[in-house]
DNA sequence: CACAGAAATGTAAGCGCTTCCAACGGCGCT
DNA sequence: AGCGCCGTTGGAAGCGCTTACATTTCTGTG
């Protein structure tokens, strides 16, 4: 039966048996230079036998320091962030640390816990539109390294974004290709700064290639809900759309099934695309964009890691490239 | 400029300036009735001038714990233990906690990373074939709070577990009503006790229904290419099965894509069903198992709570009931 | 008005570790 | 033999906080 009083084995422990003082343990069991090597071998042994683990708590007080990074993000159900978070964690787990996260996703108090998990982790990665502005320079101003990731910047903070207008641009490019003229966008560039970046490209390659621009985007939330609803919405309208540039996958996700229930043909009688290239695009067929979730991830803990070290060159903002995959339903292509 | 070096505000600066002693700014900023109404207003101001945040490590030293959880998972790349993070997430950030995760997938010092995690947490989760069961008994042997989560039990640990024999059962019921005879079933028992499970129910039903079992499953891995040369080379014998029970939606999805590239209809001229209702199966029109990740997730989050305040009533398993999502993969519905 | 007891606050002892500094002993050298 | 040095080791001072215990300040009462 494990005990629940256990007390875990410490330093003073493992140095009476080894028949040494708690300075030469902690020296045995980490530095190099400054132990002889039999004694070395001699605490080691000991320790081992001991289970000695060194508490983490009674090492970050006496270091200043937590051996551990943060990342915050609003959640975890689309398959984008679980893979940010994952290229994200890889790293960090390599370098020795560990990771925390924080999810703010339908919590009114993300910013009172955002500010819990800077008192917890030696430097944290924010993601998208968690928190506002300003909680990010409070944090900021304390001197926590920090990493903007997929969000505007704020400050002299280190940013990585995926690219937005430049893939808008092309994709939209693509679907003009195809010989559509009547587009619509749907997303809510009002929502996020990715969305209004998709919206902007979107703008200028209509604009470029000499086409009517929409007045104004069909506006809708992130979900495949929305998408459905604004889709069926506008493809109930007279002239009807010819392609539909969706903010992100599930959103031409929704307008996919809502096309589906209105009897019209993908690619057929309606072009869309997405963004983001999750699995469900996948399948569903989607010419989407894809971005490297998991290299966005890396290179933000990358980056946190020398800021935390120090030695991290100036200020850096950095557009990750994205890639178009081109499915069919965007138009036929002959293969 | 953000300087590197601000140290942060300790309690002496907020006592010194609040003109108390630090045990009378520790207690006023949470007991309650240790202090003086009036002395706590102050107290508080004075900190929130001073933007003072007490430091998690030198509390967690002088409490003994860490007030935080953490969580191990293989990876989260599939929306499986996304989810299921997520929902421990939630409960966990309710409690007042922080979350520490670790993905082992493709990590040789699992082992040595869970250890360390444990040294960090004042419980934790550990879920699916992430480390070995030694591994988790000396952990638990350790006093560490502990609870496991689709995971064979290991001595006296609490277990959740989603079910898998009963919804094997009824997932294959399900097609045997539908009139096929031929089953197979893709899918190493070997690679996971929860496949090993649906092997069995499935093996269960076909024999209470009186048809011939396969004389063995067909192996493969879990994922989606894995899944698409199994079905394909299954699917070109010449008795060709009617019907494939696959260990999850992503075999499935790559036998789907295999009997489409072999021309052959689904469901009419074979069905086919997963498990764990990922989002794509929805594109997919899979019939599928769905477990409440979010549920599983939630459920280890307040049992290990409970073991870790010690109001955990003796040993716990469970297991959580899952739902059959019937799409068009298994055969004609009319609705 | 003095005094007991409660209320409020201060003092100081840790929590487990790292690390600066001093102490020690053995060595080669003169 | 005496000296200084260097390689090792121990002593002890924190790191920032909580909390048991001591002390002080009030309050109400006989």
């Amino acid at each position: 039966m494990p005990a629940r009083d256990r007390r875990p084995v410490t330093i003073y422990e493992v140095a009476d048996r080894a028949g040494v003082s708690i300075a030469t343990v902690s020296r045995a069991l980490r530095d190099s230079e400054l132990v002889a090597p039999s004694t070395r071998r001699h605490v080691q042994r000991v320790a081992e036998e001991l289970r000695f683990r060194p508490s983490r708590a009674g090492r970050a007080l006496a270091e200043g320091q937590h051996a551990a990074n943060g990342i915050v993000f609003p959640d975890l159900s689309g398959p984008y962030y679980a893979e940010v978070v994952l290229g994200y964690e890889e790293v960090v787990a390599e370098l020795g640390r560990s990771v925390l996260i924080l999810a703010t996703q339908g919590r009114d108090n993300a910013a009172e816990l955002v500010h819990e998990l800077a008192g917890r982790v030696d430097g944290m990665v924010i993601m998208g539109r968690t928190v506002s502005d300003s909680t990010v320079a409070r944090i900021a101003d304390t001197g926590l390294p920090l990493v903007l990731l997929a969000r505007p910047p704020v400050g002299l903070v280190d940013t990585v974004t995926a690219d937005n207008e430049d893939s808008a641009r092309t994709v939209t490019a693509h679907l003009i290709g195809h010989g559509y003229h009547r587009f619509e966008f749907l997303g809510d560039p009002a929502q996020s700064p990715d969305v209004a970046g998709r919206h902007a490209g979107f703008v200028a390659a209509l604009t470029e290639g000499g086409l009517t621009v929409p007045a104004k985007p069909v506006r809708c939330a992130f979900d495949v809900k929305a998408g459905y609803a604004a889709a069926r919405e506008t493809l109930r309208r007279r002239t009807r759309p010819e392609a539909l540039v969706c903010a992100n996958d599930e959103v031409a996700l929704g307008a996919l099934r809502a096309a589906e229930d209105l009897g019209l043909s993908v690619p057929g009688e309606l072009a869309l695309t997405g963004w983001d290239d999750i699995m469900a695009a996948d399948y569903a067929r989607l010419t989407t964009v894809h971005q490297s979730m998991r290299e966005l991830g890396s290179t933000a803990a990358r980056w946190l890691d020398q800021r935390i070290s120090g030695t991290s060159p100036g200020v850096r903002r950095e557009v990750l490239p994205t890639r178009l995959v081109i499915r069919t339903s965007c138009g036929p292509h002959e293969r």
